[in-house]
DNA sequence: CTGTTAGCGCATTCAA
DNA sequence: TTGAATGCGCTAACAG
């Protein structure tokens, strides 16, 4: 080619749906069924036309049919921690769900307030979506109200403890945690700090089953709870277990808001020289791929995120189908995975 | 609101461009201006446009305005490794430009074969996107040539060793590579390995560069190349460390594809009771939150892959206005970060 | 600076 | 099973 000669900002000769039905011989709304409903054309008109179709390289102007069809096709996605470690496994099972659908995907990552959610929100519903999935942080009265008012499925992922405007899948972080403080009763710990980031929904729910299990045990001290409104990293992981061995030199073991923590908290404990699990037990949450291999490796509490993601855009497809409704509310279950940060003998 | 009246499924009264004009006593079009061009309507019609805006809450129909004016306003994102973890920055990086324009993201993870990258890149394409961003991978012809004929702004991210169809930014992998194995030689280390996951173009740039300075030295084996055809992580770290120690019990050195094997090894070499930096040494890349966390801390690679995402929308952003074009190749740097996972005397 | 006209490409009526 | 007319909501191109 020419340099110079180059058509840029030029759009190409594109095709459309009425040439194809010129070169197919029919009219256009034949060629539009055929590729969307199938079942209504024909079948030699339906393979002549695909033909057709295929040979011109015909691909859909999605505005178009978003345009005349008010149905976009579009997933909106809405979350606080798009860009989060254990977010990505649930990124995914959204798509890999998606993929063999004709859906697309919107992701959209938000503020924790409200506002900033609702702006996503109400940004996504003026593009007549086909769903929408949402990371439930709040409770907020009028995100509710939205959500409940949508012209779409909505499914709220990660937790269900609460009952979801439309639909939820997830798992109950509140049982999660009491599993997870019991175990480390159980292996012997008593001083049990909860090391977290920001106090998320879910994170406040975690609180609760922490402190509910201490409590039973007459262990819960309310110093023991050490936690920075900022994104959990690794090094902030450091910096709490540093803080906690500060002021409480006794305190024995951490249970982590998750593994990025967890793992923090593991290096400062192997840069001061304490033994894991012997003098501090650590238990981290999420159960990302480095927890089982980390050393020791650390004791976390499995979330089935990928299987969150693929089952929230499964619930829209279905609620959006002409089948079986499906569930309103999916428990997906969590699991403790023993390892070595909390292998220690009562 | 009584149970049952729930209408979902039935759209919202919505509120369009004329419903609004009528409100406020002028055209659609100047509404319409108001919107995108305010600088084209007086001042005083302009805010009283703008408030009936406001107070019906009225949000573009933005299929509608693709529709009419073949411009979407959408940038799609193509590449291979949308969730990995080193991928995380680059989104950041985009989201935070993207923000404040009118611009919308749209995400496709691509398989690593050109076909599939062909399919979504014509996907995009088919749309009227503002923009394209591809984590460019392979070199394909047919992938070059769409690019090249693409009518919006393109930018090739992460490598910018080859010449890019339109733009391109990022770093040169090659040459990052040099720096990390002289390092690794200036340490004293000699039997240095390569550990790494799949073979993708940057994967390949880097092993130009560590085999280059290896030779120089007249210590280059390749045997010491060991990888698996896999998304990296850190059980794959551990795994490749294994091997490497049994095949090669003499290797005192690995430079890892990334952080995530690197930790992999770290965590390998403590199990087995080698000591890092001592009896091996480990350089990652990427330079991923926990590397400057771990114990003992993991030398690797600055990527600056926030900047990389902010800098790849910025482009397109700058490419499609009216002012100076942004150059077509941005090489953004690396940085070696010293840690001590390196931290021997030579 | 503002309005009129026309049409983007497709799908939803309806009718045949 | 197929087709014709119509309009989705918006903006480009022109006119005033």
């Amino acid at each position: 080619m020419i340099p110079g000669t180059r058509r840029r900002r030029q759009r190409q000769d594109k095709v459309t749906l009425s040439d194809v039905a010129q070169n197919a011989g029919v009219s256009a709304i034949t060629v539009s069924r055929a590729l969307r409903d199938p079942e209504k054309v024909s079948p030699p008109l339906r393979e002549a036309i695909l033909k057709v179709v295929e040979d011109m390289g015909y691909v859909p102007d999605l505005a178009a049919r978003a345009l005349a069809s008010k149905n976009s096709g579009l997933i909106g996605v809405v979350s606080p921690a798009l860009t989060s470690h254990s977010f990505l496994a649930v990124i995914r099972g959204i798509e890999d769900r998606v993929r063999p659908s004709d859906l697309r995907i919107q992701y959209a990552s938000s503020d924790t307030n409200a506002e900033d959610q609702l702006r996503l929100l109400r940004f996504f519903l003026s593009q007549n979506p086909a769903g929408l999935i949402h990371v439930g942080q709040i409770g907020d009265l009028a995100i509710d109200e939205l959500l409940r008012r949508a012209p779409c499925p909505v499914v709220e992922i990660m937790d269900v403890s609460r009952q979801p405007s439309d639909m939820a899948v997830g798992i109950d972080h509140r049982l999660a945690a009491e599993t997870a403080t019991r175990h480390l009763l159980e292996r012997g710990y008593r001083r049990i700090a909860l090391l977290g980031g920001a106090w998320d929904f879910r994170a406040r729910r975690r609180l609760e089953g922490y402190q509910a299990v201490l409590e039973e045990a007459g262990l819960f001290d309310p110093a023991l709870v050490l936690s920075i409104d900022s994104q959990s990293s690794v090094g902030l992981g450091c910096h709490l277990l540093g803080r906690l061995k500060a002021e409480f030199p006794d305190a024995d073991a951490a249970f982590c808001h998750n593994d990025d923590i967890a793992l923090g908290a593991l290096f400062e404990c192997q840069r001061r020289g304490l033994s894991v699990p012997l003098d501090f037990g650590i238990c981290g949450f999420n159960d990302l791929d480095y927890a089982g291999f980390a050393f020791p490796a650390i004791t976390s509490v499995r979330v089935p995120r990928y299987e969150i993601g693929y089952r929230a855009v499964d619930m829209i497809i279905r609620a959006a189908g002409s089948g079986a409704p499906p569930p309103k509310l999916v428990d997906l279950g969590y699991q403790l995975v023993q390892r070595g940060s909390t292998a220690r003998q009562a």
